[in-house]
RNA sequence: GGCCCGUUCGUCUAUCGGUUAGGACACCUGGUUUUCAACCAGGUAAGAGGGGUUCGACUCCCCUACGGGCUGCCA
């Protein structure tokens, strides 16, 4: 084997298209955890091919949610830069004959999956493009029509051997040939993907369920492009405690609002490290013990099931244990007195599961409370009243009652 | 509709033909604690349904049901 072949390679890509969640860091982590795992490299790369949607805000967003969690990248890539390379692949590919030019418009093609569906066939692409002569093409530019490209898929079953669902193969010939440039020329996240994956170097993808159709097109894009496949692994999605789509209650689980709430970035590491793996979720202290104890191949295929509640009990148990040095500047910023805030601690940390609770337990402890009586019970709680010793109470006021 | 994956305690899962079906989280009980949390000890709790194959099936095969994904000139 090469040695340049050895190194192990692995990469995030997010479209900066949104704020990065849960679901987003599960897939994050698990590259990072592997790429560490084998001394290898780690690249960030920005999937941003769709220009109408991303933004650089999201762009820094999302660096500073992995600054936050501490999940370094050895090189930031940037697809909107390479445009250049996918150029020189496209025309490769043509020449090759693997990329074919179509013209139907979006509206003939919905029209044409519309029919299929209604004779009871699967709506997978006809290749009428392939018929066209080169006349015909002349005629549709004449036209006014920019060609779009799709390429041309080998109709075989194509197998590989996932990290996680394991042995498993896809009929070339239920999928349609994949479109990989539009007619405005713009360059597609499958083919740009796939591109990447290959210049990069990239050993290991694990990403989610979702692509696992892609990753049977992509295998033979790659192999068009005359790469070699890296080994892929596809991990199940998180869906809602009822089983329902999670992207619904989204908002509530992005990095940035749980960074907020106080969520601590090594209780929210060590359960996405675990969550859905047949290892037991343990809160670990640092990166170095999720790296030595991760392993892909611990997760289920099974969609996981993920009520945002679970997410709490490990932030309680971290937020619980710290020292006061730690949250010092938190609890000053609520208000509390400088005399008076170690102690304001000491006794509020046991009652809070991330540190924005402590909001609410100092308004308790400045304002005092309202007592919330039964009606029926008013009149002997106004004779316990009577009997108490006179205020202020004190830790021995509970040895005076006996 | 087609294709792919899946279905074991409430949840995440182990089991790769013979187990008292194991663990973790949650929950309940007890201990400890001024209270709560934490901690310690114990406990409740599971193979979607139906057919096969087999001496024997959670495990292998088929069907059904249900869940998820894909089926874009998005990623």
């Amino acid at each position: 084997m090469p040695a340049t072949s050895s190194l192990t390679t692995t990469r995030f890509a997010p479209s900066p298209t949104g704020w990065i969640h849960v679901g987003n860091l599960r897939t994050a982590l698990m590259n990072y955890l592997i790429a560490r795992q084998n001394g290898g490299q780690f690249i960030l790369r920005l999937d941003d091919t769709d220009q109408e949607r991303s933004k650089q805000e999201y762009i820094d967003g999302l660096k500073a949610d992995l600054d936050w969690l501490g999940i370094r990248y050895d090189r930031v890539e940037q697809q909107s830069k390479r445009m250049a390379r996918y150029a020189d692949a496209a025309e490769a590919l043509k020449a090759a004959g693997r990329f074919y030019e179509c013209f139907e418009s979006p509206v003939e093609l919905d029209l044409k999956r519309k029919k299929q569906l209604n004779m009871g066939r699967p709506p997978v692409y006809d290749r009428a493009a392939l018929d066209l002569s080169e006349a015909q093409k002349a005629a549709y530019r004449a036209e006014g029509r920019q060609g779009y490209w799709r390429f041309k898929l080998d109709q075989e079953r194509i197998e590989w051997k996932d990290g996680i669902i394991g042995d498993i193969s896809i009929d070339a010939a239920s999928v349609s040939d994949p479109v990989l440039i539009k007619a405005d020329g713009q360059v597609l996240y499958t083919f740009a993907s796939s591109v990447d994956d290959v210049d990069m170097g990239v050993t290991h993808i694990v990403r989610g369920a979702d692509h696992v159709t892609n990753t049977a097109t992509q295998i033979q894009i790659m192999k068009a492009l005359g790469g070699t496949p890296p080994t892929f692994a596809h991990h199940s999605l998180l869906t809602g405690p009822q089983g329902e789509e999670l992207s619904k209650r989204l908002g509530v689980l992005s990095l940035r609002d749980l960074r907020a709430r106080g969520v601590e970035p090594m209780a929210l590491l060590s359960l996405m490290a675990r969550l859905g793996s047949s290892k037991p979720v343990e809160l670990v202290s640092s990166m170095d013990e999720l790296v030595a104890g991760f392993d892909v191949g611990s997760f289920g295929a099974a969609p996981t099931k993920f009520d945002a509640e679970d997410l709490f009990p490990l932030p309680r148990h971290h937020v619980q244990g710290l020292p006061f040095a730690a949250v010092k500047d938190r609890v000053q910023a609520l208000g509390v007195p400088e005399a008076e805030a170690e102690a304001f601690w000491a006794v509020a940390k046991g009652n809070i599961t991330i540190l924005d609770d402590l909001g609410q337990w100092w308004t308790l402890f400045r304002d005092g409370a309202e007592p919330v009586v039964d009606e029926g019970d008013r009149d002997f709680v106004r004779q316990a009243l009577a009997l108490l010793p006179a205020q202020p109470w004190t830790t021995a006021t509970d040895g005076d009652l006996g």
